[in-house]
DNA sequence: ATTAGCACTAATTTTCTTCAAGTGCTAATA
DNA sequence: TATTAGCACTTGAAGAAAATTAGTGCTAAT
């Protein structure tokens, strides 16, 4: 590919993902100042080359998968954000009092408006956290809640009522032995050696060992649970109102697979880095592109991803994106 | 309306629900042992009291809202639950020691999955919850959790990183002065109370009086944060194909009502009992039907809302939410 | 009170026509 | 040798006309 291809390519990229349109060889000839007979000819180099698809003979030109993902490697420029992007943006940054769960609520609400694609975050599943501690504590004669908490910061409860012939007392018991003997422990093991390593120390000492046994059991289980289900949407609409977006099947396909938890959750980013993935290089559904990113939010980590059609304009996401890591990184205290 | 007039208005909703197509004279026929043209002459007067509709001069009938209405409320009667859809039912009952979230979110997914709708469950927001309890319980050296309790059985944490200058100690007593001074207040208006009964003594006791007060602010704001988002969706797809969502602004439009949350929460029931709200009887959207009731499990209380085309079967879905409000309820214990 | 018969209507489907946008290839040109 | 003008050809989209279908309302007969 000579200069002049990669220069065609771009315009061809750029041009279709701001109209929809087939880019025909009439509509590149001012620019270039080549007449529409030249272009065909490069057009049908590029097309044979693989960058270049037609929808049938006698239409004009749009990227193909190929042609897009040589685009945003060799040929964008990151673009500058607007400076009211820029202020939507930092409101995020502003309002530092709220619950995490609320920031990257309004985070996703923000990014959805300013980028007109779907946003996604993914919470960290649970898989990398251990134990730091568990509580017991006694609200009511009767009832207590068990206080699980993980070395990533991450606390969740879980409350019981007790059966007449169970004491608080064995519960803080066991709750200390736990302490001693599984901190560390990564939370998604911690049920396993329950059994293996703490049920026979309460059995010898306590005689309702099995009802203890299965609250400390209930906890743990329950807390993977709950932190597996850390998914933010927004903006699912806006992706259904770009122009492919046309057809009942189509959209309804979508739609379904924005249903699909366990779909959404394999979105999960490993790499660092901002990383794309177009059309089929995606898990999530061949119409589309994914721009996903590690985040890091006041030390929670995650994904972050946006989700557009394979026309996206890559620049102005991936800048987005970039500012957006660089703000919270700094925040992060 | 006569006796024969009724039986056709409910065999013809009937028809409708089940074939989507309107109805015309001769598929009456057999049924009802008459000619076309009477029928035709039949169909002309409940036309024109209002309770069916034509699409063109020359097309079959369709229930108007109000043919559905008399229908719900005249003619229907509640059908038996399949074995099949009982089982299924069941499942949700037998796991009894999942969280609450757990058990609604798998309720709904059993509702939409048996019902072929869309179902939506509101927590109750945290109006009616008085406090009961809050506790402090250190975590590390200078982390602690706040565990805030209700008389309704809800409980929150939030996790504080300390400053140097401030003493587990001194929140402790604060949790006390708390627990002693302010148990049974509307968790609403708890913050306020803090401010006016619980500052000014714990102002005149410790000097950072103004860091404790905000931990304890924090924690009880958070709760009402948290305790108005439990929003359970399934089944959204099941309602858009239905066969009367073939168009894409219908199926758009449904789709940005979903995303709406502030109109998902008008969907809120106030009155006992199952309510069916045709058309434009509801606030949701026009063209479909919602069919809600209050729920009641393990004291919690919420609605429950199926969502599906105003060609709903109202007798499958009625009998279906008399099942559950006897079942939850039975096991409130 | 019911029905057969018929003229009429509107949506849907099919077929045909025309139009616009674009291509590839060939031969001429700078 | 790279570029261009010219032309035959292809395809989808848009529109018009015709045929088909499923129904109606009304009248007159039973």
């Amino acid at each position: 590919m000579d200069e002049r291809q990669k220069e065609l390519l771009k315009e061809i990229v750029e041009s279709y993902i701001k109209t929809v349109r087939p880019i025909g060889s009439k509509a590149l000839c001012k620019k270039f100042k080549l007449s529409s007979a030249t272009i065909r000819n490069e057009m049908a180099v590029l097309e044979k080359l693989g960058y270049l698809e037609k929808n049938h003979v006698s239409s004009g030109r749009v990227p193909s998968e190929m042609g897009y993902k040589y685009y945003v490697e060799n040929l964008m420029k990151p673009k500058e954000l607007t400076g009211d992007d820029v202020l939507k943006l930092q409101t995020i940054f502003k309002n530092n009092e709220l619950a995490i769960s609320d920031t990257i609520n309004k985070c996703v609400e923000i990014i959805s408006e300013i980028t007109h694609y779907t946003t996604v975050v993914l919470g960290k599943s649970s898989i990398e956290n251990t134990l730091q501690k568990v509580s017991i504590i006694p609200i009511e004669n009767d009832k207590i809640v068990a206080l699980v908490c993980t070395n990533k910061g991450i606390v969740e409860n879980k409350q019981f009522s007790l059966e007449e012939n169970i004491s608080v007392d064995e519960l803080v018991k066991t709750s200390e032995i736990i302490n001693k003997m599984l901190v560390g422990v990564p939370i998604t093991e911690v049920s396993q050696r329950l059994e293996y390593e703490i049920k026979p120390i309460i059995a010898a000492r306590i005689k309702q060992y099995e009802t203890v046994y299965n609250i400390f059991y209930d906890a743990f289980n329950d807390f993977s649970k709950k932190n597996e289900e850390h998914v933010f949407f927004s903006g699912k609409s806006n992706l259904l109102n770009q122009p492919e977006y046309n057809n009942v099947t189509e959209i309804k396909k979508i739609v379904s697979k924005f249903e699909d938890e366990s779909l959404v959750r394999k979105i999960e980013e490993k790499e660092q880095g901002i990383n794309i993935y177009i059309g089929e290089e995606n898990e999530f559904d061949d119409s589309v592109t994914v721009i996903k990113s590690k985040y890091n939010i006041k030390g929670q980590e995650g994904t972050i991803a946006i989700i557009g059609p394979k026309r996206m304009e890559y620049d102005k996401v991936v800048a987005f994106l970039e500012y957006l890591n660089k703000n919270l990184s700094n925040d992060d205290k």
